[in-house]
RNA sequence: UCCUCCUUAGCUCAGUUGGUUAGAGCAUCUGACUGUUAAUCAGAGGGUCCAAGGUUCGAGUCCUUGAGGGGGAGCCA
């Protein structure tokens, strides 16, 4: 006998082999066909019960949902949709579902919507979709600690719980341990954080850049991945308040070479799911295409999933200048007609979503890395160009859920570095431990951030962000 | 936060100019059948029409307010 997974099964060759298996029923036909799935694949095992032999009793309890053990024998199918199956000898239930109760669930089997499944968070892992999303995410994850490792990138873990809030990235969640009904007050009634638990303000990270860059300048390549936390009240289906981002840091490293990187890992990544998710991708292309099926013509996509990656992964990001995409912008259709909300008149104008949408789904028809960007709309650690109003930013555009990366080659000049933050007013003292990196050895280095996410949206094919990551959350949603 | 759409059975939805007892498919239950693939056939049960207030002889339907959700925008990854 050998205890396995469906997913080591559905490859065997081990025929009239004994083999135990565990999971949980998706379907049961006939009194005889058990669909049985244990989440190490998409596919389903089918066992097949000669009921004359068991007792009634017992197969009632074989319902949509319940746990169970099987032991059979590996044999060839006679049906047409599964290569081999298991003819059972031993069946015991290990955890009922009453349908009753069941019906009330997303795990009734039929048809649902996503809104729904995000409802019930912790049975949807148990559909198909699901299942899907979640392995895919599990490789993905595992492929950008393989591309960095292979490439002598050491992981860095930046801190949660950050001191310092000049990082400029959004709002954040603040952290306490104060009683915040009653928080110790000063003598002009603000409150006094030196009795808080670390002795100051302090917040969930919104980004470990700046800590990952000190650990650059000496470890040379690093990244991190990890939990990321924004307050922002934005409600859209490619944004959360709790996400996981990759942020890569490269000493010795230009612009370019920043885009190289960001290229080069994308395009792995995409290549490593494309070889490893082959069937859960494939289902996730079938079910995109069934939903484009309800879909008007115009809304459809004109390429399926697999040709989505492949042509990424084929074709070179485009390279644009901010300067350059404001002159295609001006001269587009939609600026001239003012079809766009914003309408483009002078260089210096931060760009839309419908802007980004326009080059890249329109003009370019490929992912778009974006470059140089006026000093004014991007953040202070970029550094700036010898024209004096660029800086040297990067954006990566991407089809259908936008920016997927946003980096920069860093400002390691320590003058044009305190002058910037000076014209921000952003407080010296706070980011005091950033600027010695600037005294002690500086370089040239760069690095970005890519929204994991994102990254498993444009895999996957999900419309909505809350649907990639296990328990989302966003404003007003903190279930589970 | 803003704009917009939606909320009717467990799910997906229909419900006419405001008019008797609010319907369908699927799911569930009961029975039949049994090499099925969303199995099939017959029957049964299942409703706070999102909430509160208003107009009206009469509201699922019209009006006001609120809640929740979708899509879009802003912010960003």
């Amino acid at each position: 006998m050998i205890q396995a997974k469906i997913a080591e099964i559905l490859d065997s060759n081990q025929f009239l082999q004994e083999f135990e298996v565990k999971g949980w029923v998706r379907s049961f036909r006939s009194n005889r066909f058990i669909a049985m799935n244990d989440g190490s694949t998409i596919n389903n095992l089918q066992c097949v019960v000669d009921f004359e032999n068991f007792n009634e009793e017992l197969l009632k309890r074989v319902t949509v949902g319940a746990a169970i053990r099987v032991l059979g024998t590996l044999i060839e199918s006679e049906g047409s949709q599964q290569r081999v199956e298991i003819e059972v000898k031993e069946l015991e239930i290990l955890g009922d579902a009453n349908p009753e109760d069941v019906k009330l669930t997303i795990l009734s089997p039929k048809r649902h919507s996503l809104e729904k499944l995000r409802e019930q968070a912790h049975l949807r892992v148990r559909t198909n979709t699901f299942g899907a999303v979640m392995r895919v995410r599990s490789k993905l994850s595992f492929a950008v600690h393989s591309y960095f490792q292979q490439n002598n990138f050491h992981y860095v873990n930046t801190p949660i719980i950050t001191g310092s809030d000049a990082e400029g990235a959004g709002e954040m969640f603040k952290v306490t341990a104060f009683d915040i009904e009653n928080p110790p007050k000063k003598e002009d009634g603000s409150i006094d954080y030196k009795k808080d638990f670390f002795g100051k303000e302090t917040n969930l990270t919104v980004s470990g850049q700046l800590e990952a860059e000190t650990y650059a300048l000496g470890l040379g390549q690093v990244y991190t991945f990890g939990p990321t936390f924004r307050a922002e009240n934005s409600n859209t289906s490619r944004h959360l308040a709790e996400f996981w981002m990759i942020e890569p840091e490269v000493a010795f490293c230009d612009l370019d070479g920043n885009m190289d990187l960001a290229e080069d890992f994308i395009k792995y990544v995409l290549k490593y799911v494309l070889e490893n998710c082959k069937d859960d991708l494939a289902f996730l292309e079938q079910r995109l295409l069934n939903e484009d099926k309800s879909k008007p013509q115009n809304e459809r996509s004109d390429m399926n999933l697999m040709e989505k990656l492949h042509f990424v992964l084929d074709n070179n990001f485009k390279r644009v200048s901010y300067t350059e995409a404001i002159e295609i912008l001006k001269n587009s259709k939609p600026n001239k007609k003012k079809k766009f909300n914003y309408v483009i008149e002078d260089w210096g104008a931060d760009l839309q979503s419908e802007h980004e949408r326009f080059l890249v789904e329109k003009h370019f028809k490929c992912p778009v890395i974006l470059f140089d960007y006026p000093a004014n709309i991007k953040a202070f650690y970029m550094r700036l160009n010898e024209d004096g109003k660029t800086v040297r930013a990067m954006d990566i555009l991407f089809p259908g859920i936008g920016e997927i990366v946003g980096g920069s080659q860093r400002e390691e000049r320590l003058d044009v570095l305190q002058s910037k933050m000076k014209e921000l007013d952003i407080d010296e003292k706070e980011l005091w431990w950033y600027l010695e990196t600037r005294k002690f050895g500086t370089c040239v280095h760069s690095g970005f951030g890519l929204g994991f996410e994102r990254l498993v949206q444009f895999v996957t094919g999900m419309g909505n962000i809350r649907d990639v990551i296990p328990f989302p959350r966003t404003p007003q949603n903190a279930e589970f």
